[in-house]
This record gives structure tokens, C-alpha cells and sequence, in this order.
DNA sequence: GTAGCATTCTTGTATAGACAAGTTGCGCGA
DNA sequence: TCGCGCAACTTGTCTATACAAGAATGCTAC
């Protein structure tokens, strides 16, 4: 049983893990690369054994801590499946579609409509807590996956972070890739989601038809100290993307609000 | 070694139970129900082996599963300490339709359109973790604010808990509640947010034109073990909903996802 | 063809023993 | 008295084995 002695010697950190640690480690990567996609079946105990060169109660081991997390799952007589990759990204990577469509393998595109400075609107002002004598950035672009419209990104920056993005190449870095850069960081963001039927300039910028539904987000991204970073309205194409949330008890995050309008 | 005949016979089920379980529940009470401060060192190894009787293994799997809760801590060298009472009110909060409008002051109600038994579908199956031989039973309800008609509710439930349902007025009582009375607490929820065209099925229910943007919410409940409570498919008027997220760097839990088939 | 049974595979539960590694506390020596 | 080190204790890691229970599969009998 010299297995172990096989194991690929990059990481140099890493022989001094626990082997079942270890174990764990390469199923939980295989899971986030994609080489085991959720609903796939994990390797059988015996296959583990075999491969790892260990006792059952290791291997046992590195599953059970998988499914602690609640990454794989299974049942006494079923193999192991994959339940759904852990998500574990640091919230700028999770906000920011540059980073998303690399994750997923796509070419992330943006087209710039508008990008200036402006009077600010009611809402904005609001919703980044400014005077409504202030002045503001705004942006809008479309963004694309492989050219493909997705999203309508209308977003307004405060004057002193808009005038930060002066100059910078909007249509191909990620807005939070040049904040970070400057040290802005997003550290907490608020969502709120929506579906809309799509009017005729957003049918026309996403290439559908009217009334079609859109998923309507609209973010507020604020720095370590609460201040207002940017206010977002993304909409995206309703066939073309969704959201997912995971809600443990630890961190409720999600609720539920109701549009007194349409009463 | 005949500990385990002496153990209180009170719960006439619970003698089906794992032995690991056994003492895990044992300990969860102690806790609950203060015995075991906060802080305080819970019994070592040892004493659990003495006092039920049991094997070093079979000690460590219950506090280990005490451990993936977050009940309990512990590292190499140092007695297991009790780090807070485990959460029994949580997540079913924020779920909760009920929980919701009641919150708004609205009047939550409830029509039921079907429940019962039935097999299981694919889908159902595999977000449930079930066999696709098992039963299962669906729930199908509209759900109203101050009577207006808001969401149409399907879920489906594995056997044991449907059966748990069976008698229990659902147009009245929340399904959390009354899961909760039974003790059964959905811990952690996955959430995937979409927004589609009301077809002609909803928008009769929802008494809206046909096309009309809907919110789609799938949710997928688990308990503290991960193991699927629910899964349901929310339907919400467009107009009339929309949800909130809160994202801290902390807790990052929102992803966005691509729907592959749009392309 | 199909229902039902039996086999086989996979995971769950439990025990026992061995050694490693970190913590705590006591006692001894300076 | 203070500090160091050893010893005892506690938990972590790993192996080996045995039997039980649920699932999937294939085969047989009808």
C-alpha cells in the first residue's frame, strides 16, 4: 500500500495534512473545477480505498466532512452524489460579472452606452445617501457572454469614485477590478430582486421581444464603513440567467417584500 | 457492558435509533435544556464510553455531529466545550409565507388545491435525495394577502414528512409551524431565483394576463443533518413581490447562475 | 412481458487497538 | 518562589474487522 507515496508532490505545504484532510481536498476540488458536476456520482468507498491507498474509516472520514458542508450527499445503499459546489468567493468575485462569466468559462463582453457625469436623480440620491444637489457618475453598458446580450447594467457612482474610473477602459476590466485597485472594496452589498416585463428600449438592447420577463436587480454596494459605493439596476434576460441563494440559520440573508403598488 | 438496557425507555421510538444518535440527542438536550452552560466542558471521551457503554467510535461520531452543528467545540488536547445552544426558532422565519405577511400585517391565507400522495417525479427525486422508486406527496396551494391572490405554492414533500402533514389544516396553519411542533426545523435552504412568463395554468390562478413577468422561486429546505425537508416551486406575481438579500463579505451566498438552455 | 425474488453492491453502525499530538497540572530542582 | 520538565490526560488520526440495512440489478417463474 504505497499509494500515498504517488500522490502528485506539488503543493509543499500539503504532506503534513491529515490524509483524510487530503482527501477531502481533492474531492472538494474536483467538485469546483467541474470535473464532478452536481448530480455526478462520488467514488465508491472501495474505489477510494484502492486509489488512496488507505482504511475505510479515512476515506469515510474525508466524505463525512464533505457532507457536513452540505457538498455531497448520500444514503445507506446509494453512491455519493454531488449535491451543488461550495460557495466560498469573496463577495466582490460573487457581484462582479467579469468574474462570473470567467468562472463559467465565457468570454465576458461590455459595451458602453453612457458614462459621464451628471445631476444626480431623486432616487439615486437616496439610495447613495447624497444630497440631491450632489454630483454623480453614471454608467450604463450591456453586458455579454461570448457577445451574447444578458444584462443591462445601469449603475450610479458617487463623484468621487466615478472620477476614479476617468480613463479607465470600461468595455473590457471589471468596475470592482479598478476600485480594488484604488482600495475600494465592496464589503457589503444589498440586493433586491425582481421580474419585470421588458419595455421596448430593453427589448431592443437585450434582442427580444416585449413583455418578455427580465430579472431585475438592483444593488446597493457599500465599503467597510457603510458608505455607499454605487447604486445598480442590472436586468438581466430572464432565459439567460437566475440567482442562487444559500440561507443557512447562522446567516439569514433573505426576505421576502411586497410591491405596495400593485394593490 | 449493559448500560444501554438501563437508559431511560420514555420515547418508545427512539430505541430504533443509532447508538450515536442516542447519545448525540442526549447531549443536545443537556445543552438545550441548560444542564450544559454555555462554556461549560461537556463529558470526555472517556466517561462517555463508561456511561453508555459504548466504543471510542461510536462516542466521537455523536460529537462530531454535535460538532458540524456549531453546538460544540473542541480541538486536540482540550475538553469539548459547549459553544451555544443549538438554533430551534430560525430559518423557517424567513421562509415562511405565514411568518411574512403576518410581519406585514397583512392577513396570510391559503387555498389548497391538492395534497396527497403520489410518486415521485425525476425532478423531485434528485432535489429531494430520493430513490426514484419512493413516494412522496405534493402540496399545490394559492397563497393570498388580504385575499389577493400573491404566489402559487407547489412543494413536495418526502413520505415521512407528508404523512406528518396528512390531518393538519393547511389553508390555516404555516407548514413550518407545524413541522416545527413535530420537531422538525429546516436549518439550511437553497434558493434559486428566476423570472418567467406566466403561462396559461398561472396566470388563471394568479388571475393575470397570460405573459405577465413572474418571479419563479425554488427552494429546497434541509435539516441540521442535510437532509431534504422540501422542495418547492414558488411562483410569485411579479408585480406584487420581490425579494431582498443582504450580503456581507462575511457570509457571501449569492451567486448568479447561467440557464445553459437559453443560448 | 412482467412481477417478484435473490444476489450483489454500497453505505451505515459498531468495536477494538495503536500511536500521535496537544494541554494541563503537578512536582522537583534551582 | 519561580520555572522547567515530565507525566497524565484528552483528543486526533489511522487501521482492521464484522455485521446490518438499503438500493440496484438481474434472473426466474409465471
Amino acid at each position: 500500500m504505497a499509494a500515498i507515496a504517488e500522490w502528485p508532490q506539488s503543493d509543499a505545504g500539503a504532506d503534513r495534512l491529515p490524509l483524510y484532510r487530503r482527501i477531502a481536498d481533492e474531492l472538494r476540488r474536483d467538485i469546483a473545477e467541474g470535473r464532478l458536476a452536481p448530480g455526478a456520482s462520488l467514488p465508491t468507498e472501495h474505489e477510494l480505498i484502492r486509489r488512496f491507498g488507505v482504511s475505510r474509516g479515512t476515506v469515510r472520514q474525508a466524505r463525512a466532512a464533505l457532507r457536513a458542508e452540505g457538498t455531497v450527499g448520500g444514503s445507506q445503499g446509494r453512491v455519493f452524489s454531488v449535491k451543488g459546489a461550495p460557495i466560498t468567493q469573496p463577495l466582490g468575485e460573487l457581484i462582479s460579472f467579469t468574474s462570473w462569466a470567467s468562472g463559467l468559462g465565457r468570454q465576458p463582453g461590455a459595451r458602453v452606452i453612457d458614462f459621464g457625469p451628471e445631476p444626480i436623480s431623486a432616487d439615486a440620491a437616496d439610495a447613495l445617501d447624497l444630497p440631491s444637489s450632489a454630483r454623480c457618475w453614471r454608467l450604463e453598458r450591456i453586458r455579454t457572454l461570448d457577445t451574447l446580450p444578458v444584462m443591462i447594467e445601469r449603475t450610479v457612482f458617487p463623484d468621487e469614485i466615478g472620477t476614479m474610473l476617468q480613463g479607465a477602459d470600461l468595455s473590457i476590466r471589471s468596475v470592482y477590478a479598478e476600485l480594488e485597485a484604488r482600495g475600494i472594496v465592496v464589503a457589503t452589498a444589498r440586493h433586491r430582486i425582481s421580474a419585470v416585463a421588458a419595455d421596448a428600449t430593453d427589448a431592443g438592447l437585450l434582442d427580444i421581444p416585449r413583455g418578455s420577463p427580465l430579472l431585475r436587480v438592483e444593488r446597493r454596494g457599500l465599503d467597510r464603513d457603510h458608505q455607499p459605493i454605487e447604486w445598480s439596476i442590472d436586468t438581466y434576460r430572464g432565459d439567460r440567467a437566475d440567482f442562487e441563494i444559500e440561507n443557512s440559520a447562522a446567516a439569514p440573508t433573505l426576505a421576502r417584500r411586497l410591491d405596495e403598488g400593485g394593490a
